[in-house]
DNA sequence: TGACAATGTGACCACCTGGTCTTACAATAT
DNA sequence: ATATTGTAAGACCAGGTGGTCACATTGTCA
């Protein structure tokens, strides 16, 4: 956590360097990053910032932190209305809020692949600590209920399919970074909701000839 | 290219050039991967080292085409047998091939996981030049000859198909990478040969429950 | 043996890094 | 008016970077 008189700035200079910090964080691994870059971003001096942070990895668990919990609120409310779907309609919801995500909040996204790719291992455990594998827990939760349920079948292998939906994921928003940011995205949407479907409808029908 | 100095070394030290680098790009990315180090770890000095490359550049595409070049011809019996194959087989080959390329060459394979994350534009750019994509296209290529062949339905979005099976596959390689290299993998071939075939089944007949 | 070219060497360069520290300033309390 | 406190500031530090260069060493041919 920041020092106090980091919360005791005014809002827009501490908005200017969490800005900063997310460009450079969101542009760079954790080792390139510069904290010479963020202060002449931000227009702070290198002793104020060491006011306000102690180190650059508490700036850089800070500002991981706060897209992390932006996309937990993002996604709660559609978390929130799981019980009343199918498991398809779950993945297709997850699919497309995660889209939307990275559409609203390209910033946030970026960052979060950046730290997909982050090599530096404290760094990397530091944002870590203890609530990982969220990610695996919830696909996994999803797939054993739907199974229980009798919606697919027993034979799926649960673990198989969950490192399947998550690389997945990964890759789709990864593709839509690299399509949005430089052209408009906006009535892409169409689009984009069929190259999920087309994924879903993969998936859950395969990809074989069926006999009729 | 390496200068021609570097081809008239005896082997041996040129040997340990190259081990080096690929530990040092297989660790770091572009820009934190340090030819000081390298110089260090294969005893040479940091003069000698720019008379057999011009650049840091110059060594890392030098690095990346090895590895490359040694994945094709890793590859190339797999795929001059693929005419005869079911697509359910080619995947299946292609995956396998993959699992045990990593296997074998886990230092290839790890160099290839560092670029898969390079951050760097000009690095990557440098290495890629024209002939990327080589992997979808492959993929599609394969979908569309089974798709004619009357193999797989053809409602199947072959681009999807595609995405879903790359993101897949590097996903098998770098969960397979974090297994391996600690501990012993040996003994697991059968454990990787079901997880393959999990998969795959999942690809092929879809997760939802048959109506008998 | 001597001359010449090729190659090895590491001190050195400018620049950048994360982080420190002394000084300067502003506001408040006495 | 003075002392105290919280903060802004940027010169400075040790250490690392990619890259250079003058010099030493070696090998080869005459």
């Amino acid at each position: 956590m920041p020092q106090e008189t980091f919360f005791n700035l005014p809002n827009d200079k501490r908005n200017l360097i969490i800005t900063a910090a997310m460009e450079e964080f969101s542009k760079s691994n954790y080792n390139s990053a510069s904290i010479n870059q963020i202060c002449k971003k931000s227009k702070i001096a290198k002793g104020s910032f060491y006011q306000y942070f102690t180190d650059k990895l508490e700036l850089y668990v800070y500002i991981m932190t706060l897209a992390i919990e932006e996309k937990i609120k993002f996604f709660s409310s559609a978390i929130a209305e799981f019980h009343t779907l199918t498991l398809f309609e779950q993945f297709r919801l997850l699919f497309l809020k995660g889209m939307e995500f990275a559409k609203m909040h390209p910033q946030y996204a970026a960052l979060g692949e950046q730290f997909s790719k982050e090599n530096d291992g404290t760094a990397k455990a530091a944002v870590i600590k203890e609530g990982d594998k969220q990610a695996e827990a919830l696909f996994i939760q999803l797939i054993e209920k739907a199974k229980r349920r009798g919606e697919i079948d027993d034979y799926v292998d649960s673990f198989a399919l969950s490192l399947l939906l998550q690389s997945l994921n990964s890759a789709v928003i990864k593709y839509m970074l690299g399509q949005f940011g430089n052209d408009g995205y906006k009535n892409k949407e169409e689009e984009l909701n069929h190259f999920v479907d087309s994924l879903l409808s993969i998936i859950f029908n395969g990809i074989q000839k069926k006999i009729k």
